[in-house]
DNA sequence: AGCACGCCGACT
DNA sequence: GTCGGCGTGCTC
């Protein structure tokens, strides 16, 4: 038999493992493995997208068998490579194969599935089934939009055959399509036309004139009609004389409106030189090492990625390297395409749906060799690689949050095995689980300790605030933090402030009492903004008017505490009332392409003093900025969260390397209410070899990563007490099946214990070695996976980032 | 996910 | 008796 196993689209536990399927014969000799294909699936003629995993043309099978109805693609979607991929990582992450497989696809190759109700004789249905119809034959429908009574008509007059369920797979993948214009007569016959035509047809005369001298090309109607200034009707009436044909052409959306200006390799210095060389050797000799590359902000970590980039191109390889959000560095992608050319793919959020299917499928063409882009970039259809770099390596964007969980660090380390390439994680401040392989020796370590041009690091200050608060009872601007934004005011240079928290005060309290303003959906405090004048949730989006009373005694003395970036601009403003303030947070950058234009305006001098929320923190690079000030460095210290350590030296050091880049000399001042803090002090000192070392000592003592693997068990219901209850259950399990070695967190509430009027409840184990492990992760998901139809969900995080 | 089947309480 | 509620199990 003519056999096909089949990765359906259904993501369940018992649907894990591929469906057999009859391959027509017509299907036969197009039909390839990684292909999306519509099957059949289940009773009543349901129809759903799945994928081809194995194709056996003389196979066996026991037992009652469909046939495919059709295919997606002409080609594979899925190469063996990514296919065996996305087998490896639905184990490594607790979840689905077909969840896997879709998230390394393009979004519009996920398909909508559709339902069409269609009547088999008016005179069969009663009136009110038939009103739905509006008068046609057929309408699409949901089940959830319907009237219960209707639908059990409906339910009815289907038993009996008086109405048709058709189920329709919707492919969203569309090739972009344009006109395309191509001569069908040749050059002397256009001459014969030319001498006939009357002398005021110009315009059909411009047109045989171009077919006179382009006749075997084809060009789009565009072209010709802006380049060559032929009108369209003009080309239309030379189609119906018999001149052209016209056809519809798929075309590439082009995302990169703007030109950018080539640039070339420059002179590296010798630790720059030394990595070049040590990367391209692995590259050369197919090795899978992996390289942590640990330099400072400013040591030229990307000089490097290019010219490793290059010799790996030089090889006839290609490469691959992924950033943390490429809408945060435009200067980063400007660089590499000025470096590469057109050979370059980008993907990443800024792009629409179409433009990430079209520089997937230039990918899939073999027409790139340098892909550069985000998290989900790391799925890219290239074949032969010859190098992955993972720039600021220790970014938590790096690891998917929700199913699949994966880290882009693991798939890389997969992939880099799979074509036997090197790895290159590149940092100024490398997580601490890749900087201790490096010392045990697992990944390679290239250090960059000196700044290009040797220039100084900035002076970094630690301002006080408990000291502040005492004297001048400001909590968001100390005296000399001002003093120094009015000096650099004046002598028109440019600063840069960080708070951590956006909106314009994070809570409202009533001073009679003492109530809180609480999302209705989340545990979670509301936050005034007073560009909207409401009260948002920052976790659900929740909006409502601000308060004039308090709800609960009715009191009017209520108060703003907590500052955020809103309320800072306009305190600024009057402090400072000459000085051109941008605000960037993710109220102020919603709309695309709105980071770019305040990086812009600012790198053009059109502000003074750009104040935002960590994400200026990120590959920012302005010559003109002297000052840098953190106004509150304990927002990101205070988290429940073994890594919040880690994080704030991490933000610290990177918003700081932001200060003094060119000839002129950078000022950071830190404010803070933990001055004596080892991670503000030792981000003064920009140390990160001996934050590394006591922040090691700290996760010892802890027993926390990179000494302790973690896995997160959550368990999530609209009843809390259904959700606490799973937790406990599940703990019986872990504690029967697994050591006495592994460390048990919980069951607890997670620190936002409701959200989007969900509970959460959680887990966290810590262990060194469990065979067990994942089997016994796997039974609790095959065990609980009937309560997922309740509502109840169990997650399972392996290596979460996020203990909260 | 979405459908069918089967078991139970409430109703003509 | 039967209708329709929901819980459970299966889909090549």
């Amino acid at each position: 038999m003519n056999l096909a196993k089949v990765i359906v689209d259904v993501p369940t536990m018992q649907t894990n493992d591929p469906y057999t399927y009859l391959i027509p014969d017509e299907l036969s000799d197009k039909i390839q493995n990684g292909m999306r294909v519509i099957v059949p699936f289940g009773a009543g003629g349901r129809k759903i997208q799945g994928i081809v995993a194995d194709i056996d043309h003389n196979g066996d099978f026991d037992g009652e068998l469909k046939e495919i109805d059709g295919l997606l693609d002409l080609d594979s979607a899925l190469n063996d490579e990514l296919l065996s991929m996305s087998k490896w990582m639905a184990k490594k992450t607790y979840s689905f194969q077909i969840s896997c497989i879709l998230t390394m696809l393009p979004s519009v190759m996920r398909a909508k599935y559709e339902k069409e109700l269609i009547i088999n004789d008016k005179q069969d249905v009663d009136d009110e089934v038939l009103s739905l119809f509006d008068g046609a034959n057929s309408i699409d429908f949901k089940v959830e939009d319907i009237d219960s009574t209707i639908l059990r008509k409906i339910i009815q007059y289907r038993k009996e055959d008086k109405l048709t369920v058709r189920y329709k797979v919707n492919d969203k993948a569309k090739a972009k399509k344009v006109y395309a214009v191509k001569p069908i007569i040749n050059s002397n016959q256009a001459q014969d036309e030319l001498d006939k035509l009357r002398k005021n047809s110009k315009n059909l005369a411009k047109l045989l004139d171009y077919i006179i001298n382009n006749n075997e090309v084809t060009i789009t109607q565009r072209k010709l009609v802006n380049d060559f200034n032929i009108p369209e009707s003009t080309i239309k009436s030379g189609i119906e004389k018999g001149w052209l044909t016209r056809f519809w052409q798929e075309e590439y959306r082009n995302p990169y409106e703007q030109e950018v200006k080539p640039n070339y390799p420059l002179k590296l210095n010798g630790d720059q030189q030394k990595a070049v060389d040590s990367i391209s050797e692995a590259t050369n000799n197919e090795q899978s090492d992996v390289f942590l590359l640990e330099g400072v902000t400013g040591s030229g970590k990307t000089e490097v990625y290019l010219q490793a980039i290059q010799k790996a191109l030089e090889n006839g390889k290609t490469a691959l390297m992924l950033v943390p959000e490429i809408s945060l560095t435009p200067q980063m992608v400007k660089r590499v395409k000025g470096r590469f050319g057109n050979k370059v793919a980008m993907l990443h959020s800024g792009l629409s749906s179409g433009e990430k299917y079209d520089e997937w499928r230039r990918i899939n063409n073999g027409e790139a060799d340098v892909v550069v882009g985000v998290r989900s970039a790391i799925f890219a259809p290239l074949n032969n690689i010859g190098i992955i770099i993972m720039d600021e390596e220790h970014e938590a964007s790096y690891k998917q949050d929700d199913a699949p969980r994966y880290h882009t660090r693991d798939v890389a380390k997969w992939r880099c095995d799979y074509h036997n390439c090197p790895l290159v994680l590149g940092s100024a401040t490398p997580s601490l689980e890749s900087r201790a392989r490096a010392t045990k020796g697992v990944y390679k370590l290239l250090s960059l300790p000196k700044r290009i041009n040797n220039q100084s690091l900035p002076e970094v200050r630690i301002i006080d605030m408990k000291e502040e608060i005492k004297t001048t009872g400001d909590e968001d601007f100390s005296q000399e933090l001002l003093a120094a934004i009015n000096n650099r005011l004046q002598k028109n240079e440019q600063i840069v402030l960080m708070l951590n928290r956006r909106g314009y005060s994070s809570f409202v309290m009533c001073r009679s009492c003492g109530f809180v303003l609480h999302c209705p959906n989340c545990d979670i405090s509301l936050t005034l903004h007073m560009d909207s004048r409401t009260m948002k949730c920052h976790y659900c989006g929740h909006e409502e008017p601000i308060p004039n009373k308090c709800k609960n005694c009715g009191s009017k003395k209520i108060r703003y505490y907590g500052t955020g970036t809103q309320k800072v601009q306009e305190k600024l403003q009057n402090l400072v009332p000459n000085a051109r303030i941008l605000r960037m947070d993710v109220d102020t950058t919603r709309r695309k392409g709105a980071h770019e234009k305040i990086l812009q305006k600012f790198g053009n001098h059109d502000a003074d003093i750009l104040l935002g929320t960590q994400m200026i923190a990120k590959g920012l690079d302005f010559p003109n900025v002297t000052l840098v000030g953190v106004l509150n460095a304990d927002t990101s210290l205070d988290l429940p969260d073994f890594r919040s350590s880690e994080r704030t030296f991490n933000l610290l050091t990177q918003v700081s390397g932001r200060a003094g880049r060119a000839d002129k000399e950078g000022l950071v001042y830190i404010q803070t209410f933990n001055p004596d803090h080892y991670a503000i002090r030792l981000a003064q000192k920009q140390d990160y070899e001996l934050f590394y070392r006591k922040e090691m000592s700290v996760r010892h003592q802890t027993n926390y990563p990179p000494y302790f693997f973690t896995v997160k068990i959550t368990a999530s219901d609209v009843n809390e007490a259904k959700a606490a209850a799973k937790m406990f259950e599940i703990q019986k399990i872990l504690k029967a099946k697994l050591s006495d070695q592994a460390l048990m967190l919980g069951p607890s509430p997670s620190s936002i214990l409701k959200l989007k009027n969900k509970y959460y409840y959680q887990i966290i184990i810590k262990y060194k070695n469990e065979p067990n492990l994942s089997e016994c992760l796997n039974y609790i998901l095959n065990h609980y996976q009937k309560d997922a139809q309740k509502g109840l969900y169990v997650n399972i995080d392996p290596d979460p980032l996020n203990f909260m």
